[in-house]
RNA sequence: UGGGGUGUAGCCAAGCGGUAAGGCUUCGGACUCUGAAUCCGACAUGCACUGGUUCGAUCCCGGUCACCCCAGCCA
């Protein structure tokens, strides 16, 4: 694996140089409310990496202080992706598991005088924070004494109140260049069953007061989030001094991580699905990780991506072949290689003996003799990919079956083009030719070079299947789609479906194996496979110098 | 327009005062029972721009420009 650097590993490094931290804990802290998608991966992978390279510990932790979109579903996807990527967290916890702790905090910062409970609408709220240019102004309720707070926020705990009608804010300064010290709100009212608390809370503590406790009550020494939160910071900072935390944690900040032509926000990719456009967070063109596990992606081709691509301050987006390289690499020496006909195009070997079928060992991995040979049926009837076929040889550079021009079919034999079949439309749909005993895969047969090598498929023995021949979801950015909502701009013609052959041999394939079918790419087994048909999901190409004009 | 963050090649990204790592892409060539893979080779006199400090600046200082984030009782 890819040895991680970056500068939070830096960071990290020096911290523990100068005896700022003795040892290292990350979080990793979902809210439970969505998938996980490809830019959580790298919050997960570098977290738990980076807490590795230390001898450190990270602790899965959902952020689940707003009952209103939580479920325990998202909870058992989040650990079973979690587990898929190969990470068992130290800990599970639960933000929620820390509710008394922080409301504890919150009665302290009350007496303190650090805190105060607001009587002002949202609307209201909203006015007196000012703008970005224009300070805010004072709460009139902020000035009400400790004993006026803590007896007001006691009734908000026992549910004395309707939701919206009061919050506790932090007393700060409604005049600092920072909107996020302007008194934030650290308690709303909201009579919400809790997806593990249940009735016993109709007040909920906010991100921005919960985090940093809740970094501190696990013994997180760095806690590392997205850029956005970089403005919060000072925040945070304020809230582990005031609540006078024991422990210490810090906030490190890096930037997001965007796949070109792709979507990552939970809004927009609910959207897809609640929309039908595509068929659900396991679609294999999600950007989502059981979209791209379903795609065929494996643990490890994620992390080397996310190890490779490394990370900084910076939102960056990354093309999206970066991604398909390292899956590519990852499977090349373990990935079965097998033919596959996509557009069929029947052969007919005249001089081969009629109702004769003859097997040959091919290796499943040329690279990696270790994975052992399969069976290839050969006969008087193949399908050969209708591409790899033309009447006359455009020039010397084609390297495919023609006219009067011989190709090794690959792991079998030589044959030479002599004839085509066409119908009343004047397409071909049938060529008649001869092959050459004597150049039997094996023979080590040197006395002529074939034009190239070309995949096939025995007629008789050859399974039918489905290919889904997909980009992922593409989101065109022209010119002409400027402006438009981003589900206006998806490219719906981004998945083909192509009906064609496979080797017999795959019939007891599994739905998730891989295989790379020779030049058309890396294909994985799709769970719509039925006995009758093998579906295949196409996770990445490769490739390919040719170009159908020179 | 207040505050904060960030600008290194087509895309990521190291570098933190001593003369621009690495990966992907791209382009040549060799090889090939995959037009793949593999192997060789090429690819920033340049670090947003501009002044300054210095023997020396991508690194330090000043100015300018561009992009991103912040006005949820979301996270």
């Amino acid at each position: 694996m890819a040895e991680i650097s970056n500068f939070i590993k830096t960071i990290m490094e020096n911290d523990l140089k100068e005896g700022k931290v003795d040892h290292i804990a990350t979080r990793f802290p979902p809210e439970p409310n969505a998938y996980l998608h490809i830019g959580h991966a790298r919050a997960i992978i570098m977290d738990f990496e980076l807490a590795k390279c230390f001898g450190g510990k990270t602790n899965l932790r959902f952020d689940d202080t707003n009952p209103v979109n939580e479920g325990a579903e998202y909870v058992d996807a989040i650990i079973e992706n979690l587990g898929w990527l190969g990470y068992t967290p130290d800990n599970v916890f639960f933000g929620s598991d820390y509710f008394e702790k922080t409301y504890e905090k919150a009665v302290l910062l009350i007496k303190k005088g650090l805190a105060y409970v607001d009587d002002l609408s949202q609307e209201e709220t909203t006015a007196y924070r000012g703008t970005l240019t224009e300070p805010g102004k004072d709460s009139p309720y902020r000035n009400r004494s400790v004993e006026e707070n803590l007896r007001l926020f006691e009734e908000m705990k026992e549910g004395k109140y309707a939701d919206g009608e009061k919050t506790l804010r932090a007393k700060i300064d409604m005049a600092s260049p920072n909107i996020n010290m302007r008194d934030p709100v650290m308690y709303r009212i909201l009579h919400r069953e809790h997806h593990r608390q249940g009735n016993k809370w109709c007040i909920y503590p906010m991100y921005d007061f919960a985090h940093p406790l809740q970094d501190s009550f696990e013994g997180i020494t760095h806690s590392l989030c997205s850029i956005e939160y970089d403005n919060h910071r000072p925040l945070y900072d304020w809230f582990v001094e005031k609540c006078e935390m024991e422990h210490v944690p810090h906030q490190y900040e890096w930037g997001r991580l965007n796949i070109t032509n792709t979507i990552m926000s939970k809004r927009y990719l609910r959207q897809l699905v609640e929309g039908n456009y595509v068929t659900g967070y396991d679609d294999p063109r999600m950007p989502t990780l059981v979209g791209l596990r379903r795609r065929g992606f494996t643990p490890s081709s994620i992390k080397e991506f996310i190890l490779y691509t490394g990370l900084s301050r910076i939102n960056s987006t990354t093309n999206a072949v970066n991604l398909d390289h390292f899956l590519m690499e990852d499977q090349k020496m373990s990935a079965p290689r097998a033919m596959t006909v996509m557009d069929p195009l029947k052969v007919i070997i005249d001089n081969y003996p009629e109702g004769q079928v003859e097997y040959f060992d091919a290796p499943n991995n040329m690279e990696n003799l270790e994975l052992g040979t399969h069976k290839i049926a050969f006969s008087r009837e193949l399908y050969i990919e209708r591409e790899d076929f033309i009447e006359v040889k455009p020039n010397k550079k084609w390297k495919r079956l023609a006219l009067d021009s011989e190709v090794r079919l690959m792991n079998s034999y030589f044959i030479k083009a002599e004839s085509v079949v066409k119908d009343e439309n004047g397409n071909i749909i049938e060529v008649h030719a001869s092959y050459d005993p004597e150049t039997r895969s094996g023979n080590n047969f040197t006395a002529r070079k074939p034009n190239g090598t070309i995949q096939f498929v025995e007629a008789s023995t050859a399974k039918k299947a489905k290919f889904n021949l997909f980009e992922p979801l593409i989101f065109d950015e022209t010119e002409e789609t400027k402006g438009l909502s981003f589900i206006d701009r998806l490219n719906k013609e981004s998945w083909i479906v192509k009906e064609g052959y496979v080797e017999f041999d795959l019939e007891n394939t599994v739905p998730g194996d891989h295989y790379q079918f020779m030049r058309n790419g890396y294909y994985c087994t799709d769970k719509d496979s039925t006995k009758e048909e093998l579906v295949f999901n196409r996770t990445c190409s490769l490739k390919s110098s040719f170009k159908p004009n020179n």
